[in-house]
DNA sequence: CATGAATGAGGCTTCATTCAT
DNA sequence: GATGAATGAAGCCTCATTCAT
């Protein structure tokens, strides 16, 4: 692929991504998509075999671009509850930033579930593989690292949406402590190990 | 109505339920609703103003119906922590019951974003009323009942999606144990109220 | 189906075959045949799956109501030479009450080319099948039926597409002549066998 | 043109006829037909102003190939029936070489009429002067030379399609006997010249 | 000579909705 | 109450053709 079509294709997966946030999959079109790229109809075919193939990448781009995100905000920090701290504040972050993330990826489900599983299995593999190894340094309580990982999952994305999204800003400092306490106390290591 | 008509109305709600839950608001049309509703297309167009008004109907009336089934199996328990596990439970055996649940709420909002936004406030409000209830009589931590409340509703979102939904069973007594404690410790009331 | 929806699926079907004749599958579009059978192209899709098989369904009908129209033509005949030249009449008087045949049928070989050959080799049968009989009772030459067969239409077939389908209107009286003498002597027993 | 460009347009002519061939004028596409080709898409227009020039080309060239294996095959031949029947051979063996030939020139009459028509009338036109010469000598039956042409076209047009192209074989030799002894009786001229 | 990116017209098909029966 | 035929707007996608490099 030659620069300018390089150019051209980046132009339409911003498009794509800024749409199907606004309007959904459904909700948008390839003709919304091509003409808020600035190009012809018939040019986001050829940089996508399908409407839903653009969805797909688009993804993967998402989960690539918040794993790293996350990853990058606390690569550096050994206390694992300031992690959960980072990893809460980096996701808000990133949900500010990418208003369209929840909307494209959870529109995904009704065009490849797969995709769409992939999306959050692949996140939460890569979370629990951190908590287990948390646990074993002792950091934290013991437990099933990957339903800790789906719960923690579960208090990010709901946070993020009801503040990142519907509100647009992030959370008021009330709401962050109280999220941050839970779970510190939800984690914290338990003397005698009782569950 | 008659009766006549109200059991027609019920056969398309249920019918526009599962195939919505099926394949989404966008995959499923009307004529499939009333294929397998066993009725007339345009039968439909007499209980329903229109597709987007059945979602919306639906949406409320699986609000409406979770919200009776968490109290119902919450009601006479004064536990708190107990009740925050009959809580889970009941919810995984909602979703169990409802596999369409997830897809429908989640499809709502490119539709509707207003019912969306409406179910979940309408369940985060009387949680946080009833946390906030449990914290003036000291049995859980101080801290904002709302927030609180939308941590805990990621949690048991997450764990649904996760097994209620994907594998189609309870999750495993290992996960659930996991989720309990970690919503026990982390909302267990602090001696000098340290958040 | 009511009768009101067959009349829309004959009007459909007419305009089809019309259309089809005119400018060929490809150059056809079914919105150009609903506006010829005068109803909303939404239409179409209520009476075909697609327009590939109402292509089907016409080259069928063709070759239903030609071998209808040579039985009826010749059903009463004995003298088989006098049995080929009806045929060949009758071939022609089809040919010319439907122009569209040949184009009909034979761009069907791109669309289906299943359809195609079923429609030559159902009239190569039937046309074997009365050969084989003449044989039999000595009245035509020994020799491969179906080669004859096949032979035979397409002398018809090319007698057809020169007059009938480029002139419009029947052959000559020296062609038809001069073709039923090459049948008629190319088919006439030989006393001793010789091939 | 330099040899190079000769190269690719022939290339190009190679491509179009195999695509055609396979798929049919209305199946195929520039695109596939330069991708086959290995050149660029847009090189097509260098050498053709479009597609159905090309199309145009490839049906002219066909008629010509054919119309110089027919002569070539039947050219030092003095025996009437012997030029039919190596007439008939060289027509099946150019089948069989050219399987795309009936497609190529069958689809060229939803595209340019004329084409198609010019195809058939030379090889007719070719055809008749020389049945009229063998009239003339004596060797063949009196009667309308043209529609001994054509008929006799249809005979081989037909062994053709069965056999070359549906079974990709030459035919049995009982079919090929057949056909030439229908020919054979079916021309052999008449004592009192009785048609 | 050659390329391949770009275009926009046009085709097939789906579907929510209406309405006469 | 119920039906199902009819509609036309709208969407996805293909493709011949152009053109700057």
């Amino acid at each position: 692929m030659t620069p300018r079509g390089e150019a051209t294709r980046r132009k339409l997966l911003e498009a794509a991504e800024a749409e199907i946030g606004e309007k959904g999959f459904a909700g948008s079109s390839v003709a919304s998509i091509t003409r808020r790229a600035g190009v012809g109809q018939g040019t986001f075919y050829l940089y996508f075999p399908s409407k839903v193939d653009a969805l797909r990448e688009l993804v993967r781009n998402m989960g690539r671009r918040l794993r790293r995100a996350l990853a990058a905000a606390t690569d550096d920090v050994t206390d694992r509850l300031e992690v959960e701290r980072r990893g809460i504040d980096a996701f808000i972050a990133f949900a500010l930033d990418n208003q369209n993330l929840y909307r494209v990826v959870m529109e995904s489900q009704f065009v490849d579930e797969a995709i769409y599983r992939e999306y959050y299995q692949t996140l939460a593999d890569a979370y629990a593989a951190n908590l287990a190894g948390a646990q074993q340094r002792g950091e934290i309580s013991a437990g099933d690292a990957a339903a800790q990982a789906w719960a923690l999952m579960g208090i990010a994305h709901f946070l993020g949406l009801r503040h990142a999204i519907w509100d647009r800003r992030a959370p008021p400092p009330e709401v962050l402590d109280s999220a941050y306490a839970l779970i510190a106390h939800g984690l914290s290591p338990k003397p005698d190990g009782a569950a």
